[in-house]
DNA sequence: TCTTGTTAGATTGTCGACAATCTGATTGTC
DNA sequence: GACAATCAGATTGTCGACAATCTAACAAGA
C-alpha cells in the first residue's frame, strides 16, 4: 500500500479564479476604496460572462472587501480610520487568545514554520518588496491561529487579515517610503519560541500597537479631506 | 424643518430575499446538516431562475452556512462538536471584549433596550415557542455588541450567532422538551445595569457555559452514530 | 470475481439576451 | 431662473438555454 499524500487539485472554476483576481486586485490598491466595479467592462476584459462573475462579486461583498447597493453598484469598502481602529482593538484580543490555544501545541513543526515565515519577511524585506513584505508579515503573524486549532477562530482572524493588508497596502502605496531596515519581528519569533506566554502576549499586543500607529494617523490624515460631503 | 428618522426601504431584489428564506431554513432546522441543495429544484419551488438563486448560495457559503464543492454541489454546513466548542470558547473572550467595551456607553437608551429585549425572552418563554426563545435570547446577548461601537467586532459575532443559532435550533428539534420555566437571564440583566464589570464578565462567562455544555453533550452524542465512515 | 471502460442521466457552471431600475440631461411650465 | 416631468442611455437584476462535469449503472475483459 503506497501512503502518499495528495493535496486537493486546484478549484476549476472561473468563479474561483474571478475571486482570486479581484481579491488580489483589491488588496494590492490596484482598485481603489470607493471605486465602482462596473460588471461589463471586468466580465469583458476578463473573457467572461457576468453570471460567474456577479458571484465572484457575491462572495467578496460577504468577505467584507466589497459593498453592494441593489441598482446601484457594488463598491470596494471605504477605509475610515474607525475601520482601522476597530479592526485593530479586535485584533488585540484575538491575538492574546490565539497565542494562549497555540501555546500548549507547539512543537518542531511549529518552530520549523515560525523560523520559515520569518525568514520569507526578512526576505522580502531586503527586496524591498513591500507588497510582499506586508503579505509575508501577516503570514507570520497568522501561524499563530492556524495552530490554535480552532477554525472559528482562524476564519475570524482571515476576514480581519483582508482588510489588514488592504489598510497596510493602502498605507505604503501613499507613503512610498522604503521598508524599515531593522527587524521587528525578531523578539516575537524569540518570544514565541520561549517559555512566558504572558511575555509572547504582551509584545504582541504591544508590536501590533506600533504598526496599528502608523496607519492610523495616515487613516486620519485622508479623513482631513473628505471626497464626498456627508 | 422635519426631523424624522426613517428606516432604510427592503432590499427589493429576488437575491436578498431567497437569502433570508435559505438562512431561516438552515436555521431553523428546516434544511437539515449535511443535506444537498438541488438547485433546480428549489428554483423551481421559489417560481425563481438559478441565477439570483446561485448567488444567494453564494452568500451564505461566504457567510458559513453553506458550504460549496465545484461540480458536486452545496451542501448544509455538518455541526461538530468541535465546531460549537470553538464557537462556544471564542464567544466566550468576545464577550468580555464586547462587555469592557459597552461598559462606559450604556446610558438610560441602553437599559430601556435590555429591558425590552428580556422582555421578548420571556414572553417567548411564557409562549413555549422555543424557536423564538432562541432567536430572543441571541438578541438579547447580541446587544452588548451592537453597542460596543465596533462594527468589525458586531459583524463577527453576526456570523458566529448564525452557527449558534443553528446549533441550538438542532438541539431543541432533537430533545423536543419543554423551554426551562425560570428565568436563567435575570442575574444578567441586573448585572449589566451594574457597577461591577468584572462581576458581569464573569456572569457572562459561566452563563454561556451552561447553555453550551448541554449543546456539547448533545453534539457528541451525535459523533457516536456517524452517517458516514471517515 | 474483480477491475476497467463506456455510456446515459442528472446536476452544476457558464453564456447571451431581455427586463427592471437608476442617472442625468432636456424640455416645458410657472 | 427655479422646478417638476419626461426621456434616452447606461447599468444592474433576472431569465432560459447550452456546455462541462459528475455519478451510477452496465458491459467487457483478465
Amino acid at each position: 500500500m503506497v501512503k502518499t499524500d495528495f493535496s486537493p487539485i486546484a478549484d476549476t472554476t472561473r468563479r474561483a479564479e474571478i475571486v482570486a483576481l479581484l481579491r488580489r486586485a483589491i488588496l494590492t490598491g490596484q482598485l481603489e476604496p470607493g471605486q465602482k466595479l462596473n460588471e461589463l467592462r471586468i466580465s469583458e476584459q476578463m473573457r467572461v460572462s457576468r453570471a460567474p462573475l456577479r458571484e465572484a462579486m457575491r462572495e467578496l461583498v460577504q468577505e467584507g472587501l466589497l459593498t453592494s447597493i441593489p441598482y446601484a453598484g457594488t463598491f470596494v469598502i471605504d477605509v475610515t480610520a474607525k475601520d482601522i481602529d476597530d479592526a485593530y482593538s479586535l485584533n488585540q484580543v484575538l491575538d492574546e487568545f490565539a497565542i494562549e490555544r497555540t501555546w500548549p501545541l507547539r512543537d518542531q513543526r511549529f518552530f520549523d514554520e515560525l523560523d520559515r515565515r520569518h525568514e520569507a519577511v526578512k526576505q522580502a524585506t531586503r527586496n524591498l518588496d513591500t507588497t510582499r513584505q506586508i503579505e509575508t508579515a501577516l503570514q507570520l503573524h497568522g501561524l499563530i491561529y492556524e495552530w490554535a486549532d480552532n477554525s472559528v477562530l482562524l476564519e475570524t482572524w482571515q476576514r480581519l487579515t483582508s482588510r489588514l493588508q488592504m489598510y497596510f497596502a493602502l498605507h505604503q502605496h501613499a507613503r512610498n517610503e522604503p521598508v524599515p531596515a531593522e527587524d521587528v519581528h525578531e523578539t516575537y519569533v524569540q518570544l514565541m519560541k520561549g517559555t512566558d506566554m504572558r511575555a509572547a502576549q504582551r509584545h504582541a499586543r504591544e508590536h501590533i500597537h506600533l504598526d496599528f500607529e502608523q496607519l492610523l494617523s495616515y487613516a486620519r490624515g485622508l479623513e482631513q479631506r473628505p471626497s464626498r460631503g456627508a
